[in-house]
DNA sequence: CTGAAAGCGCTTACAG
DNA sequence: CTGAAAGCGCTTACAG
């Protein structure tokens, strides 16, 4: 493989010049450059990546820290894994992938060793033992996801209080008074998951704020599972003319059934909108109103954060993501009785 | 950071012994050795990354490339990817992670950069497009599946082909002279996946083999879908008593659904086998017979492969995983009538 | 606008 | 069993 002194010779220049003018650190004259550039597409140069982090003060490599437990939707973390990859490229950075397994021994380990330039963490719980590490290590780092104790950290996420309240209003505008909330299954509630008893409790504040009646129960992803809860719910709110979902993609589709097989028309009968889903809602019957989590947007902006860290003054602060509404035509008003 | 320097002065030694101390590719004397291990940890050294890449000849990263396809079933590609990740990692190796928008060029970048030891390739289809270029670079490389040309390739996957074959005599077995296969999605036969035609023409083949009538129908993840390819299969096969599933795990759920709103109960009227599937088969009602798709097995055997290549020769070659077969439940002798 | 040279922190022959 | 030293391929002050 052809290395910068191969260049040098090739341009009949100094390696620091082909240095230079590769990194645009310095003004290069133009006949210069041109027989460097030459040089570089003929010989197929590319710098050896181990010189540079040497060298340099940077590696262009960041690590991603992906657990994967029990409660983690795949299809979610992989839309946000490939998000982060995809806006780190955008900036020359290479994506190391940690796992479960290592999830903080591996974060001492590449900052140790000078591995990486930053952290992008994922999947971030309430009192996640990846958090203190961070802190103690002090590189750049961006978290999707807002721990309890923020101090010193920088996060990024959908903002999923605003998400409640959007999802409330929304029904509200249109009419309703009596809406159900489906969540996640019970253990995410009490495993330290932050967003889902986020958007619960912003969720009830909103009813209770636009004086409505509200009720909220987790729900498993079983055929069984599902008509508990929306039993439970029906129970709970006679009159009940909508329901937001914020549970994974199965519960959706096995709602969806179970509606068609009691005939409860959507959205004629009731309204039904996705809340903070990973997924598209397009193949459902009817397609489901959706606000999204904005994997793309978390990713790139995670990113984002911690390239403006590597790039000098930065303080920590949480960034939560507006969230929007996508209108699919699964929510109408309620039927008059 | 501590570096080399620091721990050799504080072990009263040169740095070159540290260094062997570290490898252990000569004997330290183990006096001298306890006083380098006591440095290492009073300093909390470990070595710089850069320059081990470029002094050593190693850069202990392997480059995955996990392209994401609209075929691609995310749950899938995550046990790949973490699978792949887990086995590098026993073997002190990370893993950076290339996805579809900079599939080849990433490959020639890693590569020509010495960034990567090892290329490690998921979800590959017919006539990949990576295949051509992992050739020419011809660093260490696994594929976790088949190219149509595998020549100077090495290859590890499931075997579709014997996994077919199990589906069909185990249903054989038990007396069913009918068995019908419910399939991917019409495009995933059509866009260069490897496995899903595989298992099929060896599924009709099996079934030719043991004189018994068999059926293939796609299936698209709708109610309506699944129902189109159920009665499809049907019509085609008058006394079916079995289907195999080879799709996704929605469709999974759909069929189950199906079935029960038509009374047909599982396994007294129709016995069900979930094959080469990514996912757990333990909580549909019934659980499901299945022929696992061995993630972990694949990704171990791909990143020890490449580190076989790594440490020597290696003769490429295709190495296909035997199926297994997991009892639960969903299969019986068919109704008598 | 360009070059000569130090130095990044290791690994590994070479020597003893 | 251990050490002195070359060298990996860059980046970046220092000089002109």
């Amino acid at each position: 493989m052809a290395n910068i002194t191969d260049v040098a010779r090739a341009a009949g220049v100094s390696i620091s010049t082909v240095s230079y003018a590769l990194s645009g650190k310095r003004p290069i004259a133009a006949e210069t450059r041109g027989r460097i550039d030459q040089a570089v597409l003929d010989l197929g140069y590319r710098p050896n990546a181990g010189a540079r982090m040497l060298a340099g003060s940077r590696t262009n490599i960041f690590a991603l820290t992906a657990p994967m437990h029990e409660d983690t939707h795949p299809p979610a973390l992989m839309a946000f894994v490939l998000s982060v990859v995809t806006a780190a490229r955008s900036f020359d950075y290479d994506v190391l992938l940690l796992t479960e397994g290592e999830a903080t021994s591996g974060l001492r380990r590449v900052a140790s060793s000078s591995l990486v330039d930053g952290i992008i963490v994922l999947d971030v719980t309430t009192d996640d033992e990846r958090v203190d590490v961070l802190r103690e290590l002090a590189l750049p780092t961006a978290l999707i996801g807002v721990p309890s104790d923020t101090a010193g950290l920088t996060c990024v996420d959908l903002d999923f209080e605003a998400a409640a309240r959007l999802a409330v209003s929304s029904l509200v505008e249109q009419g309703h008074t009596a809406i159900g909330l489906m969540g996640h299954a019970d253990q995410l509630y009490n495993r330290g998951s932050n967003y889902a008893p986020r958007f619960r409790d912003a969720f009830l504040a909103a009813g209770a704020a636009a004086g409505i009646s509200t009720a909220f129960h987790t729900t498993e992803a079983s055929r069984e599972g599902v008509e508990v809860s929306l039993d439970n719910l029906a129970a709970e709110l006679p009159g009940m003319t909508a329901v937001v979902l914020n549970c994974n993609e199965n519960v959706h589709g096995i709602l969806l059934e179970v509606l068609r097989a009691r005939d409860v028309a959507v959205p004629a009968k009731l309204s039904i909108i996705s809340a903070c889903s990973s997924f598209s809602t397009d193949h459902f019957l009817p397609p489901l109103d959706v606000i999204p989590l904005p994997s793309l947007v978390s990713g790139r902006r995670a990113v984002e954060l911690v390239i403006e860290q590597l790039a000098g003054t930065h303080d920590p602060h949480v960034e939560l993501i507006a969230p929007t509404y996508e209108r699919k035509g699964s929510t109408a008003a309620p039927p008059r009785d």
